[in-house]
DNA sequence: TGTGAAATTGATAATTATTATCAAAATGTG
DNA sequence: CACATTTTGATAATAATTATCAATTTCACA
């Protein structure tokens, strides 16, 4: 009954605590995008007694250990969500810049996995830089704020 | 004596003052990513008393306007650039996660360019969203995080 | 199956970035 | 130049996140 994320809690010399469960349990039973304050409000309507202080130290922890990835949509606050392993599960976002509603997307994650490899490879010549995950994000009008700006 | 970006608050029906020219000016000269907090302080260096809100405000402005580009390196602030339109000037960032640094990049950006107007045709088909800008972070280590972590 | 060093947590104070307020000043159209 | 409208400054308010530190919990190992 050991879960499968629980080797990463050895690997990184973190304890395997009650609300650390309870919080990667929200975001399996959630999956999609929270905030901290969101995350505190479902694990009290769950009865789980924990403190604020704690949800953002355990997002923080999570998103290092990559079982979380971090976005931010630009409304000032962080977001998280469950990281999404499978081929199929890759994705981006879209982000509406006038109602700041926000897609997931996955069109082209082939092609994008092949883009993404041969310029990760120039980046690590020219600049040693190591990559370790990557994020795009398109910003522009969703289908009702573009019939919006026309009237 | 009309500089080429004042077309842009003619279109936007908004005022030319000393203050958004001191702004623009400052982008210009210092090219590189700056936060409100930094406008502020490259402000007052340059003799230019102005509060800190209008700088707040005036950057909001200018990124609507689409004269600067707001970006997001994660450490809790916004910042801005300038907008380059020339085709080399198109680029994206590479962010250290362990020393923050953030690296420029603008390699492949042809390949990019051809990949995303592929992307954005059938974003468009399916989500019916209109792309107006992108943003590709790669987040990893740099090359000197790289050595202090296999020491 | 205990023990205890080390990690985690909770309550809450502190910090930080950003936004709101509103009267005074500046802009630019006619 | 006049004046309707926009912009600005000082500062209060807000909102998200981090720091503090004593009490509690975890887990390696005896
Ligand atoms: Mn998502
Ligand atoms: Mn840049
Ligand atoms: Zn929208
Ligand atoms: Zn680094």
């Amino acid at each position: 009954m050991r879960k499968t994320w629980e080797k990463q809690f050895d690997y990184f010399n973190k304890r395997v605590t009650p609300h650390r469960r309870a919080i990667i349990e929200i975001f399996e039973e959630e999956n999609r995008h929270l905030s901290a304050e969101e995350v505190y409000m479902l694990l009290k309507k769950k009865e789980e007694k924990v403190g604020i202080a704690t949800v953002y130290r355990n997002l923080d922890l999570l998103s290092q250990m990559g079982l979380l990835h971090r976005v931010n949509f630009g409304d000032g606050k962080e977001y998280y969500e469950m990281t999404r392993v499978l081929p199929g599960e890759h994705h981006h976002h879209l982000i509406c810049t006038k109602c700041g509603k926000v897609v997931d997307y996955s069109e082209l994650v082939g092609e994008e996995h092949e883009f993404l490899n041969r310029l990760e490879k120039k980046l690590s010549n020219k600049y040693g830089f190591l990559t370790q995950s990557h994020q795009i994000y398109f910003y522009g009008l969703c289908e009702d704020c573009q019939l919006i700006c026309e009237s």
